[in-house]
DNA sequence: TATCTCTTTGAACGTGCATTCAACCAAATT
DNA sequence: AATTTGGTTGAATGCACGTTCAAAGAGATA
């Protein structure tokens, strides 16, 4: 077999080294305060460099949101697909996949919550994170449908699944507003009585 | 009794004008493509006036943050003020209030959503909403510690207090991500529902 | 080894924006 | 009515930052 291109290997090396460093200065400062020379330099590399990979800083912000929601899904749906068929099973690997320390570290917390806040007024951050919820969205409606079925209540699906959704977001924005009382322990326990609270007969025994 | 300052009054009013066409900017576009000529012609003055009354851009975004955290607060104290003693109509009102259209119009929950973006690294923004936090944290503990004593259940107060302002921030997110899906009435379904589960007895008969 | 191709460097450029300020105007004070 | 005080205007200033690009460096190709 071909050795690997060394050249291309590099390339996609500093590809990388860049967005790490963008999500390290976005939590630090923030989109505006973050320079292309912030971002050059904070991957090791010179000023222009960044306009060689990407072609602006919109095109490197835009690439930077689809890595973090790339990572996401990625780390979702392996760890789905591990939990099996048991709907119980599958939504606590889904909260412990939601405040996993890689998946929601302050730092990429920090740098989701600035493209929120940019959603209303840029497609494109929209797109990518619609897209995501979509996902989300549609795996966890499934099962929450089978644990009501199983529970024998009465309550909507979508409004279970969304307040699920919402509470998981919420946790999120309290992890990065306030790190010294909110630990990712803690923010799992309240998503555990969330569901207990709701399916008191199928999860009776957690936690 | 003196007749009132002009001069006083119109420079209140020129101040006011120009914190709602921050807030209508901001949400319009987010803060870094918010010039100080788009602030004051918005506000339908000139170029320089709003380094006349605020000092710079920074504390004009202060004030702004001001501005939006004490009209929550001052509605918040109001109407949990008519709301008697009753603690089951006490959290209904705060989801209303929560909920209430002037409070959380989607250009204020994007200029919310702008600010917390910016929590991890400005310590005034931080302290704004962290005053803001704190003084909605102790309310809905005590009201929420009063339901769990009627209902005889065991379940720690802060963690269902802390559900509750997660989840409402939860749903204020989708308000401004899809409010084609997310109407104010669905969120407050959501949030009676979240109450409810906790609560079942003393909210039987809830909607 | 020589030539070609692609990546990296960092100085130079141009622009957009916050801030300043002299001149102006209107209200308050005398 | 005359003078002072304070809000407003908009052009001028200066700087910070995104982007460009010629030159250099390093891997691929022959």
């Amino acid at each position: 077999m071909k050795q690997e291109n060394i050249r291309l290997r590099n390339k996609k090396d500093s590809s990388l080294k860049l967005i790490s460093s963008t999500i390290r200065n976005i939590s630090k400062k923030g989109i505006n305060e973050t320079t292309m020379y912030d971002v050059s330099h904070g991957a090791g590399l010179s000023q222009g460099i960044v306009n060689f990979h990407f072609k602006s800083k919109e095109i490197l912000l835009i690439e930077t949101l689809k890595f973090i929601s790339n990572e996401y899904l990625t780390s979702f749906q392996k760890k789905i697909k591990k939990a099996g068929n048991d709907p119980r099973q599958k939504i606590i690997t889904i909260v412990n996949n939601d405040f996993n320390k890689k998946i929601c570290s302050r730092d990429k917390i920090a740098v989701w919550f600035t493209f929120f806040s940019e959603l209303k007024f840029k497609p494109s951050y929209h797109q990518i994170c619609k897209d995501r919820d979509l996902y989300y969205q549609k795996i966890t409606e499934n099962i929450f449908k089978e644990l009501i079925e199983k529970e024998k209540i009465r309550i909507s699906v979508k409004n279970i699944s969304r307040g699920f959704q919402a509470l998981v977001m919420g946790l999120w924005l309290d992890l990065l507003e306030d790190p010294e009382t909110f630990s990712h322990a803690r923010s799992k326990k309240i998503c555990f009585d969330y569901i207990k609270s709701h399916f008191p007969k199928e999860f009776k025994g957690l936690k």
